[in-house]
DNA sequence: CGGTTTTCTGCAAACGATTGCGCAAATGGT
DNA sequence: ACCATTTGCGCAATCGTTTGCAGAAAACCG
């Protein structure tokens, strides 16, 4: 456990001072400093392996180079594509990600995030779903950068990356609509979660376009997981006999309408259309695969990272909200109706 | 975007010098000060709102409470409640977690562990499956702490955190012996991963317990996804037609097995016991739902982060190796066969 | 060649905390 | 009442950088 050179020691071996040296190997002010100190103190610099140390610079200029994520949850396989995508856009410009879980708990959320406003992160990229809207203001008034990810603020006043809903519920109507369904159900997401209750609404949008009915054919699960998916879809179909074709609020509901609709001696596609929402992995790899609509999330967090790195360097950004085009994946569990 | 207040806003504010104040605040070195003081100060500090200045204090006190961790791939599904628990045990002790993907690439991860022992973080939790053996050395040399899951150095210097793969294997293969089967095959992972390699041997060691032949019943494949598991499970079956069950050597190619043996008009578990390994997410919602072995990942997770907080606070660590017992998950891939 | 500008480098003060040391006051013992 | 000890607090240095300021040396100009 040797310890790490500092300024002072590679200042010492070029024969500078130690403000020349910061100035030599910082390449914004190397212009001031004589071509053969600069190599002088480069030199000497790569003979110790000098690494400057990250707390010292950070407590002079009041950056850390760090950016924190924060997450409902790492384990829902959305996120992680989101992370992976902003860590390496950040990475390349020298930016560390600091990782937050909330657990989908408001209250830990506020902890999370003023632990990492605490720790001085440059900027802080928010893909929580429910927040209290005035978090974010009060982390700008911190002055640090914020990005919304998966989700846009009510007052738009922060930048947001987001899937398109809209297209994307359009996406999997019209290609239902065209295998020849009419009789379309749906089963939702909770409403309070803005991308439940957007989707819902895309699809009352979507099948008013093409003159269909919802009348009674929407029903909406507690939480984006499998149970209550199978369980909306149970009272779906007993509801409405007619339906031939599902459309269901994510990939999580659509397993459980699955589940629902094969306990119930429905097969799928054979008697029952069915859609997902967001290709999570490995959807392509139950029976049948499942047809679903794809969004960019790992995109979606590389651009919030650059949006974000954009924001840091001082540079306005337009527009406030971004749409991410989705994209529909037509797998086997799709068919026209009998 | 209003400054923070400082130590010595808190000082002035209860009347104090700063080293008193710094002092009251710490409960390490609290009894020092009179009561009273005490007091004054932390009433001024909440008043105040006063929070810290991490780098202030890391530079002192050279500690960043951070902690590193690098995995190879966070979208593999396994990492992420791995993540998830160590995160959990590090937070309550104040430390966040700084994270790194390494992609698989050796090179990348030489890079990104070297980024984070750069910024100073007092620890370090490796799940890197390939690792040139030096790195965890080099690193400790800087004195920072290590610790590995899902992974053992392989001369036991380092603490680490792994599945008891012997026994998990075992209980896949005790599980089919028991339904009946005698003629039992194995997908195998790459062999230049430890749980490829170890897993495949813990299958030779099993089988030759229960006094069954392995030969040419073992094929590998070339890494651990769906595609190079099909390939595999395909020659396997067309070299040994008298097969009547299969343990793959994770989840990833169990799910290639179960395609390949539905192309080729073989029925799980009808012509087919398969096992998986890892129980990976939604590996119950495939068609049939899958048996498998569960290894608890998210204490992994949690027990490398108390190992490492143990190391931190310079405790000794016994013993080096802790192996974590899995758990047979009994669904519907497996049955007695005909 | 004198004076002005430019170029380069060093000095020292930050940034915000922690901590060894020493001094005063308070306490205790006889 | 006097000395020894303890207690509580302030002083100042320190961690490793960055950066405004100033001064010396060099270059330039007429």
């Amino acid at each position: 456990m040797i310890a790490r050179p500092t300024l002072i020691d590679v200042a010492k071996a070029a024969d500078v001072h130690a403000s020349t040296a910061s100035r030599a190997l910082n390449p914004e002010t190397r212009g001031v400093v004589s071509d053969t100190t600069v190599a002088r103190v480069l030199a000497a610099a790569k003979e110790l392996g000098y690494r400057p140390h990250p707390l010292a610079r950070g407590l002079r200029t009041d950056t850390t180079l760090t950016v924190g994520i924060v997450v409902p949850d790492l384990e829902n396989p959305l996120f992680p594509p989101l992370v992976r995508g902003a860590e390496a856009a950040l990475g390349v410009e020298g930016y560390t990600l600091l990782i937050g879980n909330t657990d989908n708990e408001q209250e830990h959320t506020e902890a999370v995030i003023s632990t990492l406003v605490d720790r001085r992160v440059d900027g802080l990229i928010l893909a929580t779903a429910e927040l209290g809207s005035g978090v974010a203001a009060a982390v700008q008034s911190e002055g640090i950068d914020v990005v919304l990810v998966n989700r846009e603020s009510t007052d738009g006043s922060v930048p947001a990356i987001i899937g398109d809903d809209h297209i994307g519920i359009g996406m999997a109507v019209d290609h239902l609509v065209e295998l020849g369904h009419s009789a379309i159900g749906h089963v939702a997401g909770p409403p309070v979660l803005s991308t439940g209750l957007g989707r819902c609404k895309a699809f009352k949008a979507h099948l008013a376009r093409h003159g269909l009915s919802v009348d009674g054919r929407i029903e909406v699960a507690d939480w984006f997981q499998v149970a209550p998916g199978a369980r909306a879809t149970s009272d779906l179909v007993s509801r409405n006999p007619e339906l031939t074709a599902i459309v269901a609020g994510n990939d999580l509901l659509a397993l459980g309408a699955l589940r629902a609709l094969n306990d119930a001696g429905v097969s799928v596609p054979g008697d029952m259309s069915l859609t997902g929402y967001n290709d999570m992995p490995f959807v392509d790899l139950v029976q049948p695969p499942l047809t679903t609509v794809g969004l960019p999330y790992r995109e979606m967090g590389t651009m919030a990272a650059q949006t974000l790195l954009a924001l840091m360097r001082g540079e306005g950004v337009e527009p406030h909200v971004t749409r991410l085009r989705p994209a529909l994946r037509v797998r086997a569990s799709t068919e026209s109706p009998r």
